[in-house]
DNA sequence: GTGGCTGCAAATCATTTGCATATAC
DNA sequence: GTATATGCAAATGATTTGCAGCCAC
């Protein structure tokens, strides 16, 4: 079950630990961009040794190495993504949920006409989510 | 000299304050999306009595009133823009210098068809800026 | 006169660092 | 066997909070 994560970790040539298949796994089953708080929190029901240090040091190495992105649309903390590709983010400020936005980029080509070496690039929106806006309408 | 941000602050039934004021003079006189440190230290040598808070409070009033915008591309930290139309910016990993990008966004309303209500739109492109790529060739 | 702002100190919260121990390979 | 990862505690750094006194209106 933790093969796939294990041949991840090898096609990277990262040592395989207990902790960072984890910590794949989590963010492969939970596709809701979690903070390493919640990450965290998590993993240690299952292994109450666990260290949020070590959940930081599993995240840097994932992203160091392509395997997972890293986002920053709530400002205050980080949150992590299983996806690493390019695609872009919906945070509601309702309800706190942050949604993928799957969209065409074509300004990368445009930044980079500019003289810019785009390396990066991150899209995100803020708002009220579809739900929320049902809610309101309701009058709940 | 201070008569446009007096002007600003009162068209927004906010309370003219010397703080307020020269906050809002140094983000239009510096487009560099300084952090509140950045802002902090340079308005303390006019006025040794300022204290940080006072900054964070000026810039939280100034932005809840839609008069500036603050951007979080750096992760770790907030910075301030004096401009209030959406824009979006490049982060140069090299030299750390923010760049503005102005380009017309057609996802908004992509996003908004997808039944999303949009409030705001933060498009954060990161990677070398074309002087640093210079310097690279350069061999500097 | 009064509500909102300022400034100070202390608290909070996410993240980083130092280091001894444990483990992957 | 060795380089690297883990886990703990302490440090750091940005931001927030509580509160007394001050100032804009």
């Amino acid at each position: 079950m933790l093969e796939k994560y294990v041949k991840i970790l090898k096609e990277h040539s990262m040592k395989v630990t207990p902790q960072r298949l984890e910590v794949l796994k989590y963010l492969d089953e939970h596709r809701t961009h979690p903070t390493v708080e919640i990450i965290y929190m998590a993993l240690k029901k299952k292994n109450p040794s666990l260290s949020k240090t070590t959940v930081y040091n599993a995240l840097e190495a994932l992203e160091k190495h392509g395997i997972i992105q890293s986002i920053t649309i709530s400002g205050n903390e980080h949150r992590y993504d299983f996806r690493n590709d390019i695609h872009h983010h919906f945070l509601c400020k309702k309800c706190g949920r942050i949604f993928d936005i799957d969209l065409d980029c074509p300004y990368i080509e445009k930044v980079s006409n500019s003289g810019f070496k785009v390396e990066e690039v991150h899209g995100y929106f803020k708002g009220i989510c579809k739900d929320c806006l049902e809610r309101e309408i309701n009058g709940s």
